[in-house]
DNA sequence: GTCTATAAGAGGATAGAC
DNA sequence: GTCTATCCTCTTATAGAC
């Protein structure tokens, strides 16, 4: 493979840029509410030049996630180097990371209900590719941390993964914070807690 | 307080149909995506109709949202009806309740982050009243909950009255629905389960 | 590839007759 | 209060010059 031509190395930092703005903006109001004329501004260029990168709003949207997905494989990738922590401390490490990012403001959320969007995500093949290979590292940890006696192996696995997924769209984090009686550390440790802890007291 | 007349009547019945089908749309799209246009349809009656009994759409999705606040006073009644059950049960019949309503498509779902609906329900009475009285009553169980053993008493009541209102819109029944693997009522005891006991196991 | 300018269309809201 | 027809703004997307 050659080295990368000057100009291929711009476009790639231009097409980096204007992710990360696309990534804030979708962290920050959603998919529906962003404009693309936002987007440009934030990037500071035109709108038409936007287009000559992404072929619509659909694939700005879809870059970014793709990109999450390469952040939460890099996340997935440093807990599997921990050999020697359990299958439910990788897990307990990726709730809270999920979390971490959300309260920075760096987890793009998109509506699930929006067809042309998830027609988008679902014709693309590295979006497919980066969930499957995720959740299969996770799926496997989930099931071991039952045999474990470290997650209720009564549960579904499906509905671990599942929940685990969800924690990094939850409202709870942003309501705490809004609330103002409590730090980012202090949200992440107590939505943590109720994730993996329910909410009932141990001696139910 | 005199007897509604004849026409008073019709225009209850009518605007109680857009409410229910406003409800539909919100639960099935959400704010972003439902269209006015929709609305019309739905109901059977000309958009310029629907202008003459709600000033915007943001005031349709209000008065959907008023309606649900209404349904969940009723049954937050109903559980305060049943003296003789501990406060932890009745506030698990709450997320119990909340579930069966998404899965039965009733559950009006709007953003948190459109600023202009936001602003609607933050100025109408009605609603703040609701959600203020419903957050009272619950915040009183939850307390009382704790003071038994029941909740966790180390996590702020909050975290618990935010956790529980999350339920109401968690995307994990609907991911579990899709699957085709469990009925409703499995959904149902499955998300309850984790919402009250978490995902770790009993003897961690 | 970047820009300015504009097309094309969706969707919220209204005018005016009945 | 209901209708048809229309307005108008916002937003996605593109044309065409440089």
């Amino acid at each position: 493979m050659p080295r990368p031509s000057f100009k291929e190395q711009i476009l790639r930092v231009r097409e980096d840029a204007i992710i990360a703005a696309v990534n804030r903006l979708l962290a920050d109001k959603g998919f529906d509410l962003m404009t693309v004329d936002e987007v440009a501004a934030e990037v500071g260029i035109a709108k038409a030049s936007l287009y000559k990168h992404f072929a619509s709003k659909e694939a700005l949207a879809a870059a970014a996630m793709v990109r999450l997905m390469e952040r939460t494989q890099a996340q997935v990738d440093a807990q599997a180097a921990r050999s020697d922590v359990r299958p439910l401390e990788r897990l307990m490490a990726m709730t809270r990371w999920a979390l971490e990012q959300q309260l920075a403001g760096e987890m793009p959320s998109v509506p699930s209900q929006n067809s042309t969007l998830r027609a988008e995500l679902m014709a693309r093949k590295d979006y497919l590719d980066a969930i499957l290979r995720v959740s299969e590292t996770l799926g496997a940890w989930i099931v071991q941390a039952q045999a474990d006696g470290d997650i209720d192996a009564t549960l579904p696995p499906e509905l671990v993964l599942y929940t685990i997924y969800a924690r990094a769209c939850d409202p709870v984090p942003a309501y705490l914070k809004a609330g103002g009686a409590f730090s980012d550390a202090q949200v992440v440790d107590l939505v943590q807690a109720t994730c993996w802890g329910g909410l009932r007291g141990r001696g139910a």
